[in-house]
DNA sequence: TAAATAAAGTACATTATGTTGTTTATCTTT
DNA sequence: AAAGATAAACAACATAATGTACTTTATTTA
């Protein structure tokens, strides 16, 4: 069950995320079930235990692909900017980013504000600012500070957004 | 049960919090079940259902605790500062109140970053911010911006101590 | 088209939840 | 200190959800 090229399995995995996320507008993570999503999914119980162990790793499987998805998107920032124009230019990547997934994202945080996709984030964003700048500020918690704000305002646009 | 004065029920309300915490320190707490915490607080399962309806109840119960304590030490920041002097002080108090409950944080926040407790933070210190400081800037994104980042060097600063 | 293998279907054991009714222990009040 | 009130323990049960094993059917790949 690990051939990524087999229509069956790309199949299989791309309904049971679009379950879970359809599910997460209307739940808690915690109140989905297994076999809620499955039946959304139209899929057998015991083929989703074959995918996955149990709906945790289906979230997060999910939330690694967002995370691919951020990181490309990041690539594009050049590198050895300095930590200013670098954030100036997160800041544009990370709300186009967030506006493009904007159904994924207000879904999953409307109900959650879960905090695995906040740590998907915080880390991608983590990860790029650590390549690409050298500051030599005091580093982490200088940059928890920044990447803190910046994800709160994150959410509170698409938190705007679902006002219209 | 309701009656706020009988020692049994505070007491068993006490162990139970205790017990949540305890086991938040090892587990996430999807993983932690309704018997663990009685196991651990040596408390009836039935008498659990007496109290809460669920686990979820009883984290809510002991976070708006939580809250109180964070709302009460908030109070001593004056009315009617300009921001950037509301928010000198507000790192203060904060990051005392963090010193204060430290095992507490650490339990709750280090395995799990815990979106209920960070939306306690920040609608405690949301409410406190628009209560005695006003400014005519573009509102909850600013401020959003400023508690995102207060709070994430909070998360930091516990990180950084646990450590020692 | 054949061989490989994923998905469906079925059945079962186990665990966790939530509820109810009874007995025992503890607390409050007078 | 005793009586009445009530919380906690105990026990039993129904239900829901999990996770696993095995067989049959359908789809895919080569």
């Amino acid at each position: 069950m690990n051939n990524k090229t087999d229509l069956r399995i790309i199949k299989t995995n791309k309904v049971l995320y679009e379950s879970l996320v359809n599910l997460l507008k209307d739940k808690t993570f915690e109140e989905i079930k297994v076999s809620d999503i499955c039946d959304k999914a139209l899929v057998n119980r015991s083929t989703f235990y074959a995918h996955f162990n149990d709906k945790y790793e289906l979230f997060i499987s999910f939330i690694n692909d967002l995370k691919e998805s951020l990181i490309k998107e990041l690539s594009i920032i050049e590198k050895g900017l300095p930590l200013k124009e670098y954030y100036l230019k997160l800041i544009e990547v990370f709300l186009n980013h967030i506006e493009g997934k904007e159904n994924i994202y207000r879904s999953i945080l409307i109900n959650n504000r879960n905090s695995i996709i906040m740590d998907m984030i915080y880390n991608a964003i983590n990860e790029d600012i650590k390549d690409k700048v050298d500051t030599n500020k005091p580093n982490d918690i200088f940059i928890s500070y920044y990447l803190g704000a910046l994800i709160n305002v994150g959410i509170e646009c698409l938190k705007m957004i679902k006002m219209f």
